[in-house]
DNA sequence: GATGAATGAGACTTCATTCAT
DNA sequence: CATGAATGAAGTCTCATTCAT
C-alpha cells in the first residue's frame, strides 16, 4: 500500500495541486511527477475530481483515528486541546504540500463531492465534544461548546495558513511553538491584563 | 459609478462566483447574469483574472477605508476589536456572497497577483496594531501582538466561513451576535473556569 | 479631397497597415491614428477591406496617370523603362509605408478582390508594350516582350523590398541611384564580360 | 517522417494556407484537411504560427542543401544561376502550393518571427557569392554584385510568382522553361539590340 | 455627419478522458 | 496493467460592425 502505485499518484498529486492549484494541475503534470503514464492514473482513479477526493479521504481517516484514539485519554481538556493543536502542527511541518491542498482545495471539494468526508466538520465536531464535557465536568467556565469549537478551528486553520505563507522553504518551527503556547495562554487566561 | 456597467459586471460576477467558483464561472455565464454581451465585459476588464482583481480591490478599499477610521476613535482595544468583529459581520449578512468569493478565491487570487492588494495581510496588520498599543497602555496583558493577531484573524474567518456554511438562504442572525458574545468573552476571561 | 475626412481615414490605414500588416491593423487603432471615432470609417468605407481596396485604387489610378503621360513620349525604350524605374523609386523615398501596404497586402488584397484594380498587371502590360513597341522600332534586340516586363517587374519589387528592409527608418537614398545604374546596365550590356 | 503525423498536419497546413492565406486558414480547416481533430495540432505544434514556421524551416533547410552543394560544382557562374532557376522552377512545379505559401505569406513569417530562417536572405547572399566570385574570376564584367543579386532575386519571385498567376489548375511548363531562356539570355547579351 | 459603447460570431487553445497497442 | 497519441468539447478573448445619441 505504501508503496504502491495509488499512493505514488497520490503524493505526485499533492506536490503538483500544492504548487499549481487543482485547476493548474492538468493530469499531465501529475502523471509526469508520478513518473507514471496520463492512461495509468484512470486505472487506479475515476478522474481528476477523485484523486482530490482520495486525498480528503485519507487526510480524513488519519484525522479520526487520532481523535479516537485521544477521546479515550483521560486528560484535561486544555491537554486535548493542546494535542490537537501538537498533531495539526506537526502535520503542517512534516507535509506543508499536503496541508496547502486540503486548506486551499477544500471549498472546491465541498462544492463538487456535496456529501464528502469533511475534515472541517470532523475536527470541529471533536472540538465541539471536548469542551462540552470539559464544561460538564467543570473544568472550563459555561460557554457556547459549538461557537467556541469554531473559533478553536479558526485558531487552527488561521495558523497553519500564516505558517505555510511566511515558510516558503525554510521552516519556522519557531512559530508553531510560539502559536500553542499564546493559544493555551489565551485560553487560560484571556488576554486582558488582569 | 453604483450604476454603472463596470459596476454591474461586478455584480453579476460576484454572485456567479460565488455560486460556481472562480473557474465554473464561465466569462458566458457572467455576461448573461449582468445581461450584457461577452465582448461587453472586455470593455471593462482587461480579463478574467481582472474582474476577480478588481472585487479584491474593492473591497480592500472598503476595509482600508473603515480600519483607518476605526484607528483614530479613543476606545479600549477589545472595542476596537468588537467594532472589526461587528463589521466583518454585518459584511457577511449583508452581501453573504461577495464574502463567499473573498474567503474562496483568495488562494487562488494570491496565487496569480502575488502583489495583489490583500485584504488579510491587511486586517491582521491593523489587529496586531490594537493589540500592540493595548498591551503598550496596560490594558491588554503582554503577549506576543503578532500571533493574537493571526488567531484572532482565525476567528473572523472561521466565523464567516460557518455562518456562510449554515444560513444557506435563511439568515441567522443569532448565531452571528452569538459569535461576538463568545469572542469577546473569551479574550476577556479565557476559557478555563475559575 | 487632399485634406477631406476620407483622406485622412486612408493616410492613417498607410500608416498602421504598414506597421501592423492589415490583419493586425485593428478598425481601432487606425480610428486612432485619424483622430476619428470608429463609427466614422463606416462612413466613408463599406468595410475594412474596403480601405484597403481605395488605398490600391488610388495607388493604381496615379500609376496609371504615369504611364499615359509617358506613353505619350517619344523617347528611347531604355529612357522610358529608367522612368518607371525612377518613378518608383521615387515613390517608396516619398511614402514608404504605402509601398509596404501595396507590397504586402496585394496577395489578400487580390485574394479578397479578384477583378480589384491590378498595379501589378497595370505595369507589366505597360512594360510589355514598351518592350513590344522597342522590338518593332529595332531598337531592343528580339526577345518574348512579356516575359521580359515580368523579368523587369520583378526587379522593381526586389528592389523596393530590399529597400525598404535595409532603410528601417534612415534613408539610404544611394542604394536606390544605384540599383538603377545597374539595372540600366544590365540592360544594356547582360552581365558576362566582353 | 515522410508519412508522420506531423508531416501530415504540415501538407494540409500547405494546401490550406495556399488556398485561403494564412489568416483565413482557420485551425479547423487545418485539421479537416489533415484528418484529424484539431487537439492533435497542438500535439505537434506550439500554436499555429509554428506551423509556418515549421513550413518555412523545411524549406531554407532544402535550399540550403541546394546551394551548399552546388557551391562545390566548378562551373561557370552563369550555369550556377541557371542551376538556381531551374531547381526554383522545379519547385514551383512539383508543389504550386507549397511556394504559393513561401511567397504569400513571408512577410508575415517575417514580422512575426524576426529571427527566422530567411529563405530570401539565403537565397541572394547565395547569388550575391555566385556573382562575387564570377567577378573575381573575369567571367563576368564588373558590377555590384549585391545589387545584381537582388536583382537576380527579383526575376525568380517574379516568374514564380506569375507562374502561379496564370497556371490556375493546368500546367503551364512552356512558360517556366521560356523563362529560363529569357533571363539567361538578358544577363547574356542585355536587352539593346547591338 | 460624428461618436464610441455594445455586440456576438468566431478564432485559438487547453486538457480531461479514451482506447488501441 | 501500462502506455501516450488522439480526441473534441468547452473556455477565453478579439474585433469588425452597428446604432442610439
Amino acid at each position: 500500500m505504501k508503496g504502491s502505485r495509488k499512493e505514488q499518484i497520490r503524493q505526485a498529486a499533492i506536490t503538483v495541486i500544492a504548487q499549481e492549484g487543482f485547476h493548474g494541475a492538468t493530469t499531465d503534470k501529475i502523471a509526469a511527477q508520478a513518473r507514471v503514464a496520463v492512461g495509468t492514473i484512470y486505472n487506479y482513479f475515476k478522474n481528476k475530481e477523485d484523486i482530490l477526493a482520495h486525498i480528503f479521504a485519507v487526510e480524513y481517516e488519519k484525522r479520526l483515528h487520532f481523535f479516537t484514539r485521544l477521546e479515550e485519554e483521560d486528560i484535561h481538556p486544555l491537554d486535548k486541546i493542546k494535542g490537537i493543536l501538537t498533531m495539526h502542527f506537526a502535520g503542517v511541518r512534516e507535509n506543508p504540500n499536503l496541508v496547502r491542498v486540503i486548506l486551499e482545495e477544500k471549498n472546491f471539494f465541498h462544492r463538487y463531492y456535496e456529501r464528502g468526508p469533511d475534515c472541517d466538520q470532523c475536527l470541529q465536531g471533536f472540538l465541539e465534544q471536548v469542551i462540552n464535557r470539559g464544561v460538564g465536568e467543570g473544568k472550563l467556565r459555561p460557554c457556547d461548546p459549538e461557537m467556541v469549537a469554531v473559533v478553536l478551528f479558526g485558531f487552527i486553520e488561521a495558523i497553519m495558513g500564516r505558517y505555510l505563507c511566511i515558510s516558503n522553504g525554510g521552516d519556522d518551527n519557531d512559530f508553531l511553538e510560539a502559536a500553542v503556547n499564546e493559544i493555551i495562554a489565551l485560553l487560560a487566561e484571556g488576554l486582558v491584563s488582569a
